[in-house]
RNA sequence: GGCGCGGUGGCAGAGUGGUUAUGCAGCGGACUGCAACUCCGUGUACGCCGGUUCGAUUCCGACCCGCGCCUCCA
């Protein structure tokens, strides 16, 4: 079966058609620095991930762009209340960025452009739209996009122009033509942060980077290009509108877009004080709960961040990680060994379904009750079904930890530490052995207080924070 | 107002024109000193109303409800 993947542009499912044979070109709108990464950011980042790790896995050379906007009002403002350097703070905020990303298992993408580092790249596709009059310089020397010109702008949001006079409004003193045109270019005075061009100083406008980064690194026209719930109106749309006037291709094939996260069934902002970083999403959960949580939904789907969900998640991982329990050492399994198995098929089959994640862990369940048996049956293949089901996992970046570890990690942290907890084990295996009961199921019930399980196995009692 | 998405069993969440999603929780059983883990069994779920069909949760239409975008936001 071939990949499909659901295309924003067509609103339909389609079977993926690559520009060159094996390869796919993709292009993401990562995070303006001007602070933490939310909950929002983590899903499309993890999502984007799942996809590049599956590609991958299916033998695509994929070469996969993530942009940073580290230049942009929000940063200037944000910059000046802390009263620093504008590139101070994105520094700061790029390198807790790319720690959240390696907390969440998320790999680093092949080229990761900064706005600032194309300033040149940026300057020269204005030029050229100005040239070809689809923008122009306005009294205030702003460089303009004249939307007008481009008859097929509206296409990816399925927008009409003409409607959305109603809810447009023209700032008093704003020079452009019309309200929709959008600035390529920011005049701004000498003192302020900008950057030399042919039509003074300034800076870029706010869509226009990433229609200079893609080209440059992807070509004018490439495969997929992604981001979040809320960008493809305006923000795609003016790419759409850029790159295509300023080349006279067509810019993407793909247009993927990830769905929203809620908080507690609302919208997440800032005004509702409902936002959640990533940082502090990780203090509570561990990283890869929180993964799993976000690939436990199909990509698109609205979800929801909230307590239950988030223990639910723990939950699912608990039942993967408490089969593997045994197998800490096994290496995940090759696909190139696994080729041939069932689930391999199956879970290959939901991720060609524009890359249905909630699926392909439903695969992975039925496979730990089949290992589950094995175990149960002290089966030696066992091992090996546990390496298909952590060479599974690898493909979504999820069992990687060793299990104990991870089940003793324990979703809230337990008063009590390790070593505590395994002096009470111990005084309760005593307990048994002089069978009294009573002392050893009171330390139990202690211990279930605090969220610690006990396991009595055969070969002793085992524990873990649940 | 315009455009779009969705309403699935207690919860989460896939999917399908006729046959088990899956996970969590519940119930019964096996195992256990008791538990936990695990396995086995167990649920007349598909918003409402019409239509198409031998048959619809799945297709079509209307309706109700929820949500998103239309303004900076992943």
């Amino acid at each position: 079966m071939a990949l499909k993947i659901y295309n924003t542009l067509t609103r339909k499912k389609e079977t993926f058609r690559p520009i060159q044979p094996g390869r796919i070109g993709m292009y993401v709108c990562g995070i303006t620095v001007y602070d933490y990464c939310h909950i929002g950011h983590a899903r499309v980042l993890v999502a984007f991930d799942a996809m590049t790790r599956y590609l991958r896995s299916q033998g695509w050379d994929v070469n996969y762009v993530r942009n940073i906007t580290d230049i942009d009002d929000k940063i200037l403002r944000r910059a000046a209340e802390n009263n620093e350097p504008f590139s101070d703070l994105t520094a700061r905020m790029i390198d807790a960025m790319h720690e959240d990303e390696r907390a969440l298992g998320v790999l680093p993408p092949d080229n990761e452009p900064r706005a600032t580092h194309h300033i040149d790249d940026i300057v020269d596709m204005v030029a050229t739209l100005v040239d070809n009059h689809y923008a122009y310089v306005a009294d205030n020397r702003d460089v303009y996009y004249q939307v007008s010109r481009f008859p097929d702008y509206g296409r990816l949001s399925n927008k009409n122009v003409d409607e959305l006079m109603v809810g447009a409004r023209v700032e008093p003193g704003e020079s452009k033509r019309d309200p929709h045109d959008f600035v390529l270019w920011k005049a701004v005075g000498e003192d302020e942060t900008g950057w030399p061009s042919p039509w003074g100083r300034g800076r870029p406008g706010w869509h226009i980077e990433c229609s200079a980064m893609s080209t440059c690194l992807l070509g004018e026209t490439f495969d997929i290009h992604g981001g979040g719930p809320d960008l493809p109106f305006p923000h795609h749309e003016n790419e759409i509108a850029q790159s295509e006037a300023a080349t006279g291709k067509t810019f993407v094939h793909y247009w993927m877009h990830a769905g929203a996260v809620r908080v507690d069934d609302e919208k997440m902002s800032k005004s509702l004080d409902n936002f959640f970083t990533i940082r502090e999403v990780l203090e509570k959960y561990h990283p890869e709960v929180v993964r799993y949580f976000l690939l436990s939904s199909h990509y698109r789907s609205p979800i929801n961040y909230s307590e239950d969900n988030l223990v639910e998640a723990r939950q699912g991982l608990e039942r993967f990680y408490l089969a593997l329990r045994d197998f800490a050492d096994v290496a995940p399994a090759t696909l190139e060994t696994i080729k041939s198995s069932a689930h391999y098929a199956q879970f290959i089959e939901a991720m060609d379904d524009d890359f249905n994640t909630r699926e392909a862990l439903a695969v992975m369940f039925d496979l730990v009750r089949e290992l589950n048996t094995l175990i149960q049956a002290g089966a030696p293949s066992a091992a090996a079904l546990a390496a298909e089901l952590k060479g599974l996992g690898a493909v979504l970046g999820l069992l990687g930890s060793a299990p104990e570890v991870f089940l003793r990690s324990g979703s809230r942290q337990s008063g009590l530490d390790d070593s505590a907890i395994e002096a009470l084990v111990r005084e309760r295996d005593d307990a048994k052995k002089n069978k009294d009961y009573a002392r050893a199921d009171s330390i139990r019930e202690q211990l279930s207080g605090q969220g610690v399980v006990l396991e009595d196995a055969r070969e002793g009692t085992r524990w873990r924070r649940g």
